[in-house]
DNA sequence: CATGAATGAGCGTTCATTCAT
DNA sequence: AATGAATGAACGCTCATTCAT
């Protein structure tokens, strides 16, 4: 191993620990209560020497919301190997984001803040984490197009995109409005979830 | 014309001044990039003067959301009024979303704005006109279902906001990563639309 | 009665409103918390109209330490008009005082206001209305001289602003550090009441 | 010495030059005319640099109290030691009082500012510094008592107190009303303090 | 005499970023 | 490479006072 290389390494390691930090931060301040300053202190690092790793405090988030949709993809790929059919496999896909969202709070804002805060721009990176999920759907997508399940009208590609936005959408909504739907409208977050997957069935079974 | 109903009708005038100037803030600097001092320059007004009109920033953020959903509402009821079956009403309803969106970007990111930011809490009046745009669309599924069109399991309560939360996902998505998924993918906005369209209409269906 | 004299009066009345707004915004807001907005929103005046009536918040502020002092003036009067001793009086005196410090808190740190705060200015009335009480002690004090009850060596002049001084000074201690010490120190303000009249009187007799 | 003591020596400098500052501010603008700004002005550093090295405002205020009291309980603590009988030393400390005031008003109103104002919190160090003073005067309190020159029914907790409060109450009276009564009464600060002297000496002794 | 809209300096505080060492 | 002191613009908000009507 070359002192190069060597050098990449423990630069690695140090942008590992502080992003490690930055979400301790956030687990404790939520993601708006982070701040450089708060990084610096649960690394022991001085707040400069974020600077030499990471170009902005927006950089550090956009990493760890590509982190976060790894993370989901993890899990969505267990189910991409299961028995299941491709049609339940898809509607796993929901109930595994759904309970992600549950499980994982801080990840999955992680992952939405991509898709709603527009001053966050996408590195080469990044859009392929993104687009291993787009992928994987799209494999399962096609898959239940040659068994027959699935409505042959409908483009894998574009599908896997309108299954992403959707489910993002509904959380979002269960997340914000949840509580109040619940005690207004005496609406609740599991027949919601219910509907949303009886309607998507519906939608891309042939 | 009493001196007071000028007087009212000045005060008014001040206040859609102050509000205007503060969408050509939002404009240019996005939504999160409103703020007191800005509005103050555009409307060439003192900080303090702000204040006599609105009690906080958020109430001005808070009127401007309620307006851009009144202007939604309009524009959903005129679909309501139609002659169109209910199925083509809710199909209508979202493709209508997505011509707000592509007209109006700034009042359609206002109308999700506290669907978002869980910073800001709503007012009774705000929650009503969000509720106003959610009771057109039970409307129309009631209709659907009398009508025996729509899928007999759906609970039009739940599905309105399925509905509601699935459309903005998509055009968030749209939005966030529509550039990219063109110039990458090759993806169009309007194929993704009427993927969208599609999937939702068969989903509801009998 | 003239016309000049029927101005002079309605001006009076105007005057004496605004003070009575002043002081019910004081009752519920503090003395910190007194603004010319309170003031012109419990009077249902205009703003420009308070300035009208007095120069400056300041003004108000001062005639209002003044009332207090004559409310003061007439329970120390009632004392002098007793039959007790001019040396029980002027202990009397002091016991009011804590009386007065319990009842009318407002009050009481309008009193103390005016002598704490170095940017108020007095005018000649309000100079006359802290006269007063100080005459008053003065004469219970000749008497007690005259009577041979007094250490002859105390000018009666001098020991007027003595007591209001020591008083003052030993009641604002109450009012500020009073919980704190029972709490810290088991000290009980009677005791210290006691402790301070008991010290007073040996100080005060012949 | 370390580049850590160096360091710690330097941060210690920036702290005082700016507590010096807030002195300056407040010589010419009086205690409530201090403000971050003018501290920022005063020591040519950024308004932001202040929080770097204070916290708050008010913990700027607190330490500057604190100081005053530390130099005050110095020259308490020299009467202490001194030859002088216990009910001399007592005498003395109000002289000395008289003094301090005389000759440093600023901190005179910094050590009196915690008694004054009660939107500011007394910390832990604070009280301290303030109980020093009081334990002090215990300390001779009880030496007067053993000795027999002090009236044996004054406990000498209660009457710590009361030497301070009544002290404090009579000087704030002089401050504030000293030159006004000099001119139209012909009252001389001498006079005054000699007066409460005597009515003082006379009130402790057996 | 009365109004009340308008002012604008002022407040304490925050924080991403820079740069001399 | 690492530091951390320093920056300074920005934030939302307050309020005594003025002045044109």
């Amino acid at each position: 191993m070359s002192t190069k290389d060597r050098k990449l390494i423990e630069k690695e390691n140090r942008r590992e620990s502080i992003l490690a930090a930055a979400e301790t931060v956030m687990t404790t301040h939520g993601i708006h209560g982070l701040s450089i300053d708060l990084i610096a202190n649960e690394t022991q690092l001085a707040k400069g020497t974020i600077y030499l790793y990471f170009k902005s405090k927006e950089e550090i988030l956009s990493i760890l919301s590509m982190k976060a949709r790894k993370l989901l993809f993890k899990e969505f790929q267990k189910i991409e190997k299961s028995d299941a059919t491709p049609i339940e496999q898809l509607k796993d896909l929901i109930k595994e984001n759904y309970a992600f969202y549950k499980k994982e709070p801080l990840y999955y804002d992680l992952v939405s803040l991509y898709e709603v805060n527009n001053t966050l721009t996408e590195t080469e990176e990044m859009h392929e984490s993104g687009q291993e999920i787009a992928d994987l759907i799209i494999k399962i997508a096609v898959r239940a197009k040659e068994e027959g399940t699935l409505n042959p009208n409908i483009n894998p590609l574009y599908f896997s995109f309108c299954i992403w936005g959707m489910t993002v959408g509904v959380f979002q909504l269960i997340k914000v409005r949840g509580a109040l739907m619940n005690e207004k409208m005496n609406v609740s977050e599991e027949d919601l979830l219910n509907t949303f997957l009886e309607t998507f069935e519906n939608g891309i079974k042939k």
